[in-house]
DNA sequence: GCCATCATGTAATTAGTTACATGATTAG
DNA sequence: CTAATCATGTAACTAATTACATGATGGC
C-alpha cells in the first residue's frame, strides 16, 4: 500500500513521468523505498482510475507527465496524519549483519571486506551528491533524507570497521 | 530468498520451534527482517525438503524444533560470502521522513509528534533490553544487531528533534 | 470450565520480481 | 545507421499479507 503513497509523495512535490519517478525511486528514495517500472506503471495507472494524480502534460516519445491532484494531496495528507506507521521492514544488509556473528573467522573477513567496499562507494557517492546539494542549498527540500541514508551508512560504517579490527578472533559464543 | 537463509542463520545460532521463530523475529531481527508465521511454516517445510534443516526433537502441544543441518550451514556460508547484498529495501518510517517536507507546519507537527512518541518507546525498550544483554554480557552472539538497530534509532532520534525544533517555520520549498 | 498462550497449518488476495516486448528520439 | 537512452507496457511467477481454522497445555 505504500507505494500508492510514495508515488503520491514524489508527484506531489514535483509531477513526472513513470520513466523519471522509476529513476527517482533509484535516486532520493534509495534508502526508503524500491519499485520497479513494472510496478509502477500499473499503479500511475490505479491512482489515475482513483481521480488522485492526472496527465498534466504529454510530451514526446509517448510519454506522459502526472501530477497530484486536490483529491490526491488530501489523500497523502490523511495517511501521514491519520494513519500508524508500517515499522516492518525487510533489509538484507541489517540481516547480513546480523549473521556474521556465525561465520569462521577467515569467512567473516570475507564478507566484511565486501560490506567495506560497498559503504566505501556509498560514501564516495554521498560526498558528491553532498557537495551537489550544499551548491544548490535551499531550492531542494529533500535534503534530509539523502542526508539521512548516508548517515546510517555512517553507523554501519563504524560498526563494520570495529568488527573488521578483531575479525581474526574467533566469535563469542 | 532471503527469509530462506533468515531461517537457516537463526536456526544455526539456535535450534527452534516454527512458533519460537516467529517471536525472534519479531524480537531479535525486528530491524532487519520480518515474517509471519504463514509465510515461516511453508518455508521451514522447504528448507526439510531440501535437506537443509531437520526435526532435532518432538515436544509437547504437536511442536517440532527444528536445527540446521551441515548442507544448511554450508549453504548458508555460501550465501553469505559469495553472493551479493540485496541492497534494496522499503522502509516506511525512512518514507515518512521524505515526506515531511511536504505536510503544512500544522500537519507535519503532528506527523512528527507521531514520531516522536514512536521513538520514545523504542527508547525505552532498547534500555530494557540493553540492561539485559549487558547482565548476560558474552554469551549471546547477536548483541551488536539489537545495539545496531537502537542506534539507527537514536539517528532518527536526532534527526527528529532538530525538526521539531523548527517545525512551526514554513517548508524550505 | 475458561482464558491465555503455545503451536501449526491453509486459502484467498495483494505486492513485487523477472522476463518478455515494443517503439521513439538523440548523439555519435 | 546504430547504439544508448527514453518511454511504456504485459505476462508469468514468487513473496508476503490477511483472514480463516484448529487443537494442546497450563494457570486460575
Amino acid at each position: 500500500m505504500s507505494l500508492h503513497y510514495a508515488l503520491l509523495g514524489m508527484l506531489a512535490s514535483k509531477p513526472g513521468t513513470g520513466y523519471e519517478l522509476t529513476q527517482r525511486f533509484d535516486q532520493s528514495l534509495r534508502n526508503a523505498w524500491h519499485a520497479s517500472h513494472s510496478q509502477i506503471y500499473p499503479e500511475l495507472a490505479r491512482l489515475d482510475e482513483a481521480g488522485l494524480i492526472e496527465v498534466v502534460e504529454e510530451g514526446q516519445r509517448n510519454s506522459r507527465t502526472w501530477g497530484i491532484t486536490a483529491a490526491g494531496r488530501e489523500d497523502l495528507r490523511r495517511w501521514m496524519t491519520e494513519t500508524d506507521t508500517d515499522r516492518r521492514v525487510r533489509n538484507e544488509t541489517a540481516l547480513r549483519y546480523f549473521l556474521f556473528g556465525l561465520l569462521e573467522p577467515a569467512d567473516r573477513r570475507v564478507a566484511l571486506e565486501r560490506e567495506r567496499k560497498h559503504l566505501e562507494e556509498a560514501d564516495e557517492e554521498f560526498r558528491t551528491v553532498a557537495a551537489h546539494l550544499e551548491a544548490l542549498d535551499g531550492p531542494t527540500p529533500f535534503r534530509p533524507v539523502v542526508d539521512l541514508g548516508q548517515r546510517l551508512n555512517a553507523v554501519f560504517s563504524a560498526w563494520v570497521d570495529e568488527r573488521l579490527a578483531d575479525a581474526d578472533e574467533p566469535p563469542a559464543s
